[in-house]
RNA sequence: GCCGGGGUAUCCUAGCCUGGUAGGGAGCAGGCCUGCUAAGUCUGUGUCCAUGGGACUCACGGGUUCGAAUCCCGUCCCCGGCGCCA
């Protein structure tokens, strides 16, 4: 018996795959595929098990024959029953791929609370904090994407300046220059940026710790078998940067070395859940997001980003799932930049998650809330593929396999064009938000309360 | 990068030269024994397919063979030494 999600449906109600398939937008016919592998992949396997009981019986009784005439006839017959095997054996080994090519095509199975639909505009809102300010001219848009929720908010005449546009004028970052020396989607984050960079992960750092997330700083490479435990091999060519030459790749997210550092590892029911604050760089090319958010440091190659992830038992995901979004709420309330929590529709997810929160930050200019934070929990879906499974005792039979969830907590360069937006001053400066502050108090050249253009800077 | 040593089940370890059911110990679980505990003793302890059981598993992938943990080739990882290095 399996216990993994996806195999159990596949032999018991091939029907649950079908549904949420569909409800995803992907394709419905790799389940009969797949449900047709397997049963002739388990028929395969039972014929082939066979031979081989033949195949030793005869090997054995080689070993223990003395007459000379009798051996010579057993050895013609084991000769040609491992043929036989021979041949069943490269049958089943090109079926039991195939097999799991189809099981591994089919997406994480859609939870029943999320929303039906295929973009993000039907993503369903959950829950608004603070109160945007809204120019005029968004106004429209924004009741709209409000579906219906009375949010509180504050309409100015003045059209809001782009974080693009305040790190311009304030020379804080420099892109152009990064794209001279190496694209666009780079960047220079200079003077009271790095600080402010800096201090947005170290509040992320403190506060996760807080809750029992053991920090870590991961390896920022994975070789190929680590990373497709993680992730689906279609994420591989768009979003990958891959090393000549090399078994190995940047990562795209700290949640993939977390993730899969307990490859083939099986862990005792009492350690769990396991808890991890990662921080790392993370690589992306975003081929694919030609013409999106090209200026400025929302949609980069190269970020870093504070991230929780939890390893626990079946039984405990869809409660940590409500914990982690809950811990998010926590941690950008304080900050004080508006921001709402959505469900993501079905369509609208990844394949490797059951379920996604997005947690949404206001970006003034654009009159909009953004994504600024992913909560998913991706049940088994990760496990299986890594083989990560839990036991009463490590050596005893498994008991299946763990669940797995993770979201980011601060990715810190897009946080910065929502504090620089949200937080500019009519004089250019920037008002840092208080929580941050004593991350910076010990450092003597980072800022105080504003982060000060270069052009008001005393030399 | 070079030389040497290694990778056996949850852990430790034997077996490899000389191919023929992977042995022992520890831990853990259960049974027996015991007034109780300890000791003793027996059984079990990974994966998969089936429910009479069977197959697979000695880092991974090939090869030789009727038969490979064992012999041959390749790859990865770990340890030690040398070299290089922030």
């Amino acid at each position: 018996m399996s216990a993994w999600s996806i195999l159990t449906a596949i032999r018991e109600d091939p029907e649950i795959l079908r549904v949420s398939q569909q409800r995803r937008g992907l394709d419905i016919d790799i389940v009969e595929e797949a449900v047709r592998l397997d049963t002739e992949w388990r028929k395969t396997r039972t014929d082939l098990a066979e031979l081989q009981r033949q195949r030793n019986q005869v090997a054995q009784q080689i070993g223990k024959t003395k007459d000379k005439e009798k051996k010579d006839q057993l050895i013609q017959q084991s000769k040609q029953l491992s043929e036989k095997v021979s041949v069943g054996e490269q049958r089943l080994v090109g079926l039991e791929k195939t097999r799991l090519d189809a099981l591994r095509t089919i997406a994480n199975i859609v939870h029943e609370s999320v929303p039906e639909g295929i973009d993000e505009t039907e993503a369903r809102p959950e829950k608004y904090v603070g109160k945007p300010r809204i120019w005029k001219d968004h106004l429209d848009q924004f009741l709209e994407s409000a579906q219906e929720k009375k949010v509180d908010y504050e309409l100015v005449d003045e059209q809001p300046k782009s974080h693009y546009d305040i790190s311009e004028e304030s020379g804080l970052i420099d892109t152009a220059r990064a794209a001279k020396v190496a694209g666009s989607r780079f960047y220079y984050l200079i003077d009271d940026i790095v600080w402010l960079d800096l201090g947005l992960a170290l509040y992320a750092l403190d506060n996760i710790t807080k809750h029992g997330f053991k920090p870590l700083i991961p390896p920022n490479m994975l070789n190929h078998a680590a990373y497709s435990g993680v992730t689906d091999i279609t994420a591989f060519e768009d979003s990958l940067y891959k090393l000549e030459n090399q078994d190995l790749y940047l990562i795209a997210t700290s949640e993939h070395p977390i993730a899969a550092q307990h490859m083939n590892e099986v862990l005792e029911i009492k350690e769990l859940p396991l808890r991890y604050a990662g921080y790392s760089p993370c690589y992306r090319k975003e081929a694919g997001a030609h013409g999106k958010d090209t200026k400025g440091i929302f949609r980069v190659h190269q970020f870093s980003k504070v991230e929780m992830f939890v390893f626990c038992h079946p039984d405990e995901s869809w409660d940590w799932i409500e914990k982690m979004i809950a811990i998010e709420e926590a941690i950008w309330t304080p900050l004080n930049i508006p921001f709402r929590i959505v469900t993501l529709p079905s369509g609208d997810f990844s394949r490797v998650a059951s379920k996604t929160y997005d947690l949404e930050l206001w970006m003034p200019s654009q009159g909009r809330y953004r994504e600024f934070v992913s909560c998913s929990n991706c049940t088994d879906y990760q496990s299986y593929r890594l083989n990560i499974r839990f036991a009463e005792k490590r050596g005893h039979p498994t008991k299946g396999f763990v669940h797995t969830l993770n979201s980011t907590v601060i990715a810190t360069t897009r946080s910065i064009t929502t504090i620089l937006e949200n937080n500019v001053q009519p004089d250019g400066r920037i008002l840092i938000p208080k929580p941050l502050l004593p991350y910076l108090k010990p450092i003597e050249s980072a800022p105080d309360k504003y982060i000060t253009p270069m052009h008001m800077k005393k030399k």
